[in-house]
Order: structure tokens, then sequence, then C-alpha cells
DNA sequence: CGTGCTTTTGAATAGTATCAAGGCCGGTGG
DNA sequence: CCACCGGCCTTGATACTATTCAAAAGCACG
């Protein structure tokens, strides 16, 4: 895998534009010894960022750039479990010798701070309100994943879908002149964030385009009645 | 709401016996401090320790007993987004306005703390071991919930049912002697932990059962082959 | 202006949920 | 002690939803 630990794009911490970087959290003096230590890399599209089967012993910081978090099954179907942008962490703190294969790749070019966790552990000791952060960061993404778990086991594809769509909004946002997604994904990648297929998630686009709440330009999609859409869903909650 | 806060059945945190309680590692004056201002309540078996659409402002921690968290749909059809038992914790810390609506139901008879997050605010600030165990808590349940998203996504039923078989005895345990489950469960409360209806746990326990995988005595569930089982669901890590 | 990938749509198929009926078991009251 | 009642379990038949397969159309790109 490529370091490029001496890249002339790194980015140190005191010039670094993401306020909700966890890093920031710590003290001023850490803040300086976490920025020597950490190492960066420019991750192009499509990029992965670890893959399914490699150990990964640290946390990945996303400074800039969105990231899809994955998991395949023997055949290569992938789930995405985890959408990531800006500010988000990537890597579980590896535990005993579970095995918990999992994957990240970049969605759009993306810049992303790696710390290994022997240094990480020493920044959590002495610094609380970093380790209170990052505490409450997978606490807020462990409710995420748990009412996930509640729409896959009783929502229908087509609300699958709805879900999968608001999510993409809620964690990448609308370009907001225009309303159209932050972001140019594939049916398919649609369908692997839902738990279906393309074919499916082609199908439920087309019909509430018929009913004018969503529209396609290309790859494009625009939100025209975020409201609405929700409301079909909504009773899940 | 029940409040049993001058009962005889308490226990202070000097003798509880849960090693595995997350408190235990914050510092003597802390777990002091701790102990003094929890609540402590028993659950009877099936007893709500908190519904959904109260908001929880504080953490349960569970010092005996087994508990499911449940979020159910606008038919009030349950989903089991996760087991817990000794020293895990129950109730996010309540963030922002977001509807988070999440139940938690004793599934047998359950002494449990409770402690107020402005006091736990204080206590993550000033005892480092105390909040990263925690972080580690939230950390692997949500390592465990993501893969559940997975699994629920690109398993049959059949597959989800094993899965579910097998979190039940990875969370509650056997009883040794006889590899009888240590807790007993109706098909419904099982068809709820997998996503999906008590009709297909039947089926398929009845067709394990003729593979000789499990047995099934009243309502006590035997484990004959928990590799053989196990296998059938491998290949998805 | 092909070529290959994505999307769309339709039709066939497979998988799962639902509905229904009968059996089993434990508890209760005569 | 036995008969009855109610809830849970089991099994089969049916209906429905979603996946798969297939083919054509659209689109991006060299």
């Amino acid at each position: 895998m490529l370091k490029n630990n001496i890249n002339k794009n790194n980015v140190s911490c005191d010039e670094c534009k993401n306020e909700g970087c966890l890093i920031k959290q710590c003290n001023p003096e850490w803040i300086k010894k976490l920025n020597e230590s950490k190492s960066q890399s420019i991750y192009k599209q499509s990029q992965y960022i670890f893959s399914e089967g490699n150990l990964v012993n640290g946390i990945f910081f996303i400074q800039t750039g969105k990231v899809k978090v994955i998991s395949s099954n023997y055949e290569g179907k992938q789930q995405v479990v985890r959408l990531a942008a800006e500010g988000h962490i990537l890597g579980h703190r590896g535990i005993g010798n579970e095995n918990y294969p999992i994957g990240a790749i970049a969605l759009t070019d993306a810049h992303i701070c790696f710390i290994e966790n022997q240094l990480l552990f020493d920044a959590f000791l002495t610094n609380p309100m970093f380790t209170y952060s990052l505490m409450m960061f997978y606490s807020a993404e462990l409710r995420k994943s748990e009412q996930r778990t509640k729409y896959f086991s009783l929502m229908t594809v087509e609300e699958k879908i709805i879900y999968a769509l608001l999510y993409i909004e809620d964690t990448f946002g609308l370009n907001l002149s225009e309303n159209v997604f932050n972001i140019s994904l594939t049916r398919q990648d649609i369908a692997e964030i839902a738990g279906t297929n393309a074919e499916q998630v082609s199908r439920t686009i087309s019909f509430f385009k018929a009913k004018k709440l969503i529209d396609t330009v290309g790859r494009k999609i625009i939100l025209l009645d975020y409201d609405k859409l929700k409301s079909f869903i909504n009773h899940y909650n």
C-alpha cells in the first residue's frame, strides 16, 4: 500500500479547516503530538482505504471526502453498513481476535489522517474531552445502526430505498441551490445502502419520479419534496 | 414508575459481584460518589425498564439479569436490536432532539443501576479509564450492530435464525452441563431477534432437529453441534 | 459513431409471510 | 385426579413480495 507520509499535500492540524475533527478536542500539546505522528493520505474516488480482512490497528479521521464502509458476503455481494463524511472516523479499534471483516472505500477523493492505537491510548488517558467525544460519536453511530437493524427487518423494499436516499442526504447533504445530491451514486451503490438490488432501486425511483417527489437528470438525483418522501417512512420512528 | 431507592435489596458497589461493571473502572473516590447517587431497581421478567418514547437521561448498568433492547413499528411489530446481559449498559446518552424510540424489556428478573447524565459527565472528565471502557463498549456494540446490518441484508431466513440462536448463546451462554440455553424464549422472541416470524423459526428448528444439530425438550433448546451450526453462516465473516 | 456500462422495464421464478387448522402442554378448577 | 381451557408450537397451503433473468434503450467516452 502506498504511504504518502512525505506528501506536500499534507495538512497540519493547525491549518486543518475541518472544525468537526475530533482530534481538535485534545489539548494543544497533544494536538501537536498527534499532528507529528499522524500519517496522511489522499485517496482517489473508488479507492480502498482499507479492505476486508486487513487488520486495522488505529483510527482513520476523515479530513475531507465521503466514504462508504462496506462488508461483503462470500459471493462478493456488498452491503454498505455505514456512510461517513468529514469529521467522521473509520476503523474500529481492534479488540481481541474477533473476526470482523469490514472495508472502506472512498466515494469521492478523500483526505484522511491515520493514528496508531498505542499513541491513541495515551491520548485517551490524558484528554478527557477527546475520549468523551469519541465515545459520543460511537454512541450516536450505534443508535443509527440499531435503527438500521429495525428498518432492515421491518421495511418493504420501497421503504428501504426511501430510507437510503434520506440517509445519503443526511450524511452527505445537498447542493443547496438546486437540491441535487452532493454525490454521484449508481443505482447499484444505492441498492447496497438500501439492502436490495439495482433493479428495485430503478423501479422505485421511476415510481417517485412519476409522483414528482424526486427527479433525475443524467445521474443527478434531485429532491423535489423531502417532507413528503420522509412521510412514507415517518411512522417507523 | 416504581422507585426502589430505599430498597433493602440494594447492593452497594463495594459488595457488587459483577466484575464486568464499567463503574469499577472509576477511581475509588468516584466509585463511592457514583454509588451514593445511583438508583437501583429490580425488574421482574417481562417488565419494561424504559419504554419507547420515553427520554432516557442517563445510563442503566445491568448488575444481574438479561435484557432485550427493542424497537417497534407503527403496527407494534417488534424488532430486537440488541441483547444485553450483566456488565452491559442500556440507554444511550440523549443527544440533541433526535427522535430515537427504543425500549428495554427484562428477559429474566434483573437488577439494574441507573446514573444520571450530569453526574456521568463529571465522571467521564475525571476518570479516563471509565470513559475509555465505555467508548470500547460502544465501539464493540457498533461492530456487532454493523455486522447485523449486513446479516439482515444478505442472509436467508434460515441463516438469520441460526445467527439469532448463536447470538443468544453468545450473549447469554449455555447451562454448561447440558448445553441448554440459559434462557427460555418463545418462538416469537427468537423471531424478533432474527427478524422474521414465529412460523419460520419453528420450521427451521424442526429442520435442524431432524439433522440432529439441536434438540428441544419442552421449551428448552439444546445445542448439540455448535460448530456445525456455525458452519452454515461462517462464510459471512 | 461504435463499444461497453448503466438504467429501465417486463416476465418468470424463488423465497418468505400470511393464513389456517390441528396438536401439544401446562395450568386451573371441578 | 381428571377434564377443560388457553396459549404456544407445528405443519401445510396459499398469496404476495422481491429477486433473478433477460432484453432493449440510454448514455458516456474514446
